[in-house]
DNA sequence: TAATATTGTTATGCATTATAACATAAATTA
DNA sequence: TAATTTATGTTATAATGCATAACAATATTA
């Protein structure tokens, strides 16, 4: 059982950003499961209660998914009557995205789940530490070239 | 073309990380498609270089995968002679990975070609700051819960 | 009005990840 | 030693994630 080397991957950011974040996904997977929900659907609900009346397209966007991934995404969430699709009289090709009441109520005891679960996981962290990493990674974050 | 609130999002640690990962990736696939390799395959060939000789249980502990999915990798690598698999008498059920010339020519290309492609996204962050972001990044990694 | 662009959708394919079941071989136990 | 259990690699299968092409309906632009 001799230990492995891999001190050439460790060179890279991203590969640290990758183990660290599969340990913060599994945390949260766990977390969202008794509510039935996996990470793209619970971000999508986010969203939508924070920014009632947005349509697919600039869901899709921030949520950096292609429009054709996001339909079903939205069809679940609305077959499970958590959101609402509304036409918009101004653009009736779109749709306004609305939570209903119990969208709003699984939002606010999910957030209250999520974040004890990652408080909790990252307690032995100091707040400052991890905030000086959140600016860090809205750095990498805004380091992003054009796709085109 | 309002902007879009995701502050809740932007309050938990993970949607930080897969974010900026995800510019990193983005980079990273591309900087890999002239040698034909793909993330996984590309972490399989650097580590069997570096560990020569490991079999494919540890390989797929460290890679954080499954056994099964990485017996396509581990196929796809030796199909295209960059690696082979040896039978190790001592224990004739696992196969001691090694690579060949060719897979340590393509280690060599491409690892010069990965860290000069992030250096340069992530040139306008300093050193220390990223460096201090990685040791962050180590203690989440190791804030791992039991799979179990 | 005609041409072009946008929104949401369907269909499709590929990559990633997980599990069950299995053959072979090794290790453990009775 | 014989029987049981465990480990390794494999096949098959399924769920999910992600990308592209093509399309109908509608809006915008020329």
């Amino acid at each position: 059982m001799t230990k492995i080397n891999d001190e050439t991957l460790r060179t890279f950011v991203g590969y640290h950003l990758k183990r660290s974040f599969n340990v913060i996904q599994s945390d949260l997977i766990e977390t969202l499961r008794p509510f039935d929900l996996r990470m793209l659907t619970y971000s999508a609900l986010v969203l939508i209660v924070d920014n009632p009346g947005l349509n697919q397209s600039r869901l899709s966007q921030i949520m950096d998914i292609e429009r054709p991934n996001l339909v079903v995404i939205i069809d679940e969430l609305e077959e499970r009557e958590l959101i609402t699709r509304e036409r918009v009289p101004t653009d009736r090709r779109s749709y306004a995205l609305h939570p209903t009441e119990a969208g709003r109520a699984l939002y606010r005891e999910t957030l209250d789940a999520v974040t004890q679960h990652e408080a909790e996981l990252l307690s032995g962290i100091a707040p400052e530490q991890l905030e000086q990493m959140i600016a860090t990674l809205k750095l990498i974050e805004s380091a992003k070239k054009g796709k085109a």
